[in-house]
DNA sequence: GCACTTTACGTAAACGTTTACAACACCCTA
DNA sequence: TAGGGTGTTGTAAACGTTTACGTAAAGTGC
């Protein structure tokens, strides 16, 4: 049997009270003697608490859900370390829960389990829940924040990069070096697609142009690779790419039938993972700094007061032409 | 309040018990009238059960443990994809826990974490305890497992692919296309690097080759890079890389330097990962199936009894010269 | 109509902690 | 010496489930 506070108050002579004073620090409440004892006891008896009985009793359990896309983006392992290290620092646990690729069911599922374990917070990464499972998180009682997604809901935590002003800042450089026919590929028809085709045709309207040229596809390499193919007849000279995959497959595909890069076409690509550096040419980027997204939003499902935006740079490899006016 | 058995109990007019036979589907204890009944009132009530009560009751819990190095390798997330979708299919759920970097201290406040929580399963994915910690794992009564590590140990558990088949295959593979001069760079110096040499070195000398070269390294990008300098003053002809970070480091820093794959320097990289398609060339590779290691080792640590060694596979892409004789 | 089985449910203990409250010893101060 | 404070400990209830055991009612076979 693995031994409780009982056995450790059977054999030091004081009650289970104690024992467990002294083990949960709760200092100023026993003599130093009484917690050499007890600490030593604990030692020689291999005691391990059990945290069942512990979130049972205090009704919360410090662990941090969060819930994924099964997908596994390239950025979500770094989203993860950062979630990993600061709730580490806040003496938290991490679990973490799939929901499968847009699987309500699956959502749903997991979002219940986070519940069922009374966690202290839940992070939704690159998640976006129905109806019923947003009504369901904000009766909960738990606080949960969106990570790597902005709702643009009042009272609703999120922690992301600012999606408008990555693409208007990716036009803005773009422009900078001579392009005005822009296009933006790869995006999503959800909020993420959305605030980054409103950012483009601000960024665009911002410097005169009026030509908007937006392809949708999934973040994949895939994906990517297929776009190339609806660019072919168009005469864009430069494209914002949703994420360094889609960029990757369109710089592939590219150089399969001959179209160079950057000096025929130039690419700038939004994520900044490694990637970017393993292509030849590297893929100069609008960079997401993941991992302050990732610790950011356990402060911020903590009742801590942060950054709801995470700022961005602008890398540059080799993947952009200058043009010469 | 959250709404308990109790509660429904008090509702609905029975008692107790019998709403935990119900919501715990104790079939043939309780009439369908009363199922109905509880059911309904209990979605009534939004009742979620408390997981820490049924763990404390029950002495275990439904939840696979994973204890990962804080390194996210970019297999990491195949390994764990199928770890969570075998786990769901079994009803577990899993926690994933950070364990630094050949951190010591922090591995084994990892471990001490699983047993706290006492989990039916850990898995140890790319992680070499030491000798008190692995005393820790076996005296726990936890089942264990390694994941993509192979002890060469009686009577633990592991999932791996067999590191010693792998390099020799790919020697095996090299030789057909008619090399001789064969390096393995970017092993490591613990069991995974040593079975990998030895495979390396018996197929060497199953071809008649005795020059060996071996460069050591982390399986970071940045480390192959490094490695191709050591290379440049030797003239070998292929290179087995111990990641497919280390091969996009070694091709990259190659290509900068004028040499060409494969041309004038072959590749064969270890892993297989979507990496190996995005370079130019793509990457030949030893493939390992990730997504199946993750699943099986959920298998073996839940008592199945599975293979410990995964197939891999060499795939075809252009980083291979065939030499004429 | 009897003995026996089955079905459906209730009672109560148990799981291992935390913590409010009480209790006691001791010391200090007026 | 009374009163109060402080430091240390014990008692016991509580957290929300599961489940062994008991029991009453209903069903079965003869």
């Amino acid at each position: 049997m693995k031994p409780t506070i009982k056995d450790i108050a059977a054999r030091s002579g004081v009650s289970i009270a104690t024992v467990s004073r002294v083990l949960s620090q709760k200092t100023g409440t026993y003599s130093e003697k009484t917690q050499a004892k007890i600490l030593r006891i604990a030692k020689e008896l291999g005691y391990r608490k059990n945290t069942a009985a512990v979130e049972l009793v205090k009704k919360r359990s410090a662990v941090i859900a969060v819930i994924l896309n099964a997908t596994p983006t390239n950025f979500s392992t770094e989203v993860i370390d950062g979630i990993q290290k600061r709730a580490g620092e806040l003496g938290q646990g991490v679990i973490i829960l799939y929901a499968g690729n847009r699987d309500d069911q699956m959502l749903h599922q997991a979002i219940v389990t986070a519940l069922e374990r009374s966690v202290s917070g839940i992070l939704l990464t690159a998640i976006e829940p129905d109806d019923a499972d947003l009504t369901l998180l904000k009766n909960s009682g738990i606080p949960f924040c969106f990570v790597s997604l902005y709702l643009n809901q009042p009272k609703i935590l999120s922690v992301s990069s600012n999606n408008e002003s990555i693409t208007s800042q990716a036009v803005d450089y773009l422009v900078e070096q001579g392009h005005t026919a822009i296009a933006l590929a790869g995006i999503d028809g959800y909020h993420t697609g959305t605030q980054r085709i409103a950012g483009y045709e601000a960024g665009m309207k911002a410097h005169g142009l009026t030509t908007s040229c937006i392809k949708y596809g999934d973040y994949s390499y895939e994906s990517g690779r297929k776009l190339l193919q609806e660019f072919l007849p168009l005469k864009v000279t430069a494209i914002i790419t949703a994420s360094d995959m889609i960029a990757a497959g369109i710089l592939n595909a590219a150089q399969e039938v001959g179209i160079r890069v950057p000096e025929d076409l130039s690419l700038v690509s939004i994520d900044g993972t490694i990637i970017c550096n393993i292509t030849t040419p590297g893929l100069t980027s609008v960079t997401q700094d993941f991992y302050r997204i990732g610790s950011r939003s356990v402060d911020q499902v903590m009742g801590h007061d942060v950054e709801t935006f995470v700022p961005v740079r602008i890398d540059k490899r080799g993947s952009v032409k200058h043009l010469k006016k």
